[in-house]
DNA sequence: TTTTCGACTATAAAACGGATTTGGTCGAGG
DNA sequence: CCTCGACCAAATCCGTTTTATAGTCGAAAA
């Protein structure tokens, strides 16, 4: 990426984490940029577009991340623990980095449920992969894998919760204990 | 209760239903239930007081409903599954009818953040009791109940999600499919 | 040609202030 | 013990003006 790309792309992601989405000016940017308002428009097509493209490098981070933490681990089980685990954490730290967009959260902008949707198809995709593999090393019961993944998308999204509603929890211990049951159950085994 | 009070309180829920809480009036409340806002405030100490009453009434309607639920079921898994069941229902029915009130979600009314706690450990007591029943009944695994039912909490808000974002889906089915994995784990048995 | 920017514009948001609404009180009277 | 009309202060609304802001353009620098 061009190096005035990136000194815009760094300006702006300062300002907004500090101020949020639509209290960060172009000026502001252009200002700690050191450039003129005009010039950025030379590389971005508008301020829409320099978040986007803000979101969409978290996001491959964040996805490279993933990767490398289901990498590390050996066993499906293991790699989905570390999964969900590494996904809360990394949440908990962005929902930090970016405290003043959490409440600009509601005011959902298109170009941000694009990359969501774009990450719960590669989230869907990891998980179903991680599911099948147990499977076949008889380690999960066969089953249909679509709707497992979706629990887990809907347990994952319960241990979003208190990120949402700025409530202190201990994530990494409830990431653990949830995939915990989800793998053992609590039912006696016959 | 008294009469009158009933008649303020079912005006009250009506309009409250169809604009929300803040857009009804003292003087619409009034003018439905037949008499002078002044004597409404006989009656009650203030507007939210009003609210607060609906919201108490309804929560009581909505804890017994369970309770009738739980006791309608004989195994303690079907109990618990009943439960969820019964909650996401009508959960459902209650944001379909205070569908204007769901936009004002987030001006969080302190009154409503001391139902939605005692709520909270009603639940918990119940969920408890019926966990702690398995156990005794050598169905569930001897386990942290406290622990066990806080991940069935967490499940629950992550059914809860598409609730809250608007979002159609099938809650009895995930339900279902949430309470089944949570019994019997998706790991093969050793 | 590619890149930069100051001057400019159109539009959206804030500030303002007066009129209206609204939650709540009070004292008279039923 | 109830009911209510008259009343008040504070909040809200609403039309208007001012300001801020995203985005354009053409000239000029590199």
């Amino acid at each position: 990426m061009n190096e005035k790309k990136e000194r815009i792309i760094s300006a702006a992601k300062e300002l907004i984490a500090q101020y949020g989405f639509k209290k960060t000016t172009m000026d502001e940017i252009a200002a700690k940029a050191r450039m003129g308002k005009s010039t950025m428009y030379y590389y971005f097509k508008n301020k829409e577009d320099i978040f986007a493209e803000i979101v969409r490098i978290d996001s491959d981070l964040f996805r490279q991340k993933l990767i490398d933490a289901i990498q590390a681990a050996y066993s499906p089980q293991d790699k989905i623990m570390q999964y969900v685990r590494t996904r809360m954490l990394h949440l908990k730290e962005l929902s930090n980095y970016y405290k003043t967009l959490t409440n600009e959260y509601l005011d959902h902008y298109f170009f941000i449920e694009q990359v969501r949707e774009d990450f719960y198809s590669f989230e869907n995709k990891i998980l179903s992969d991680l599911i099948k593999e147990g499977i076949q090393q008889n380690i999960f019961t066969p089953c249909d894998i679509d709707v497992v993944v979706h629990m887990i998308a809907i347990a994952i999204k319960g241990l979003e919760y208190p990120l949402f509603i700025q409530k202190e929890q201990d994530l990494e211990k409830d990431s653990k204990q949830m995939i915990e049951i989800i793998f053992k159950g609590i039912e006696v085994k016959a």
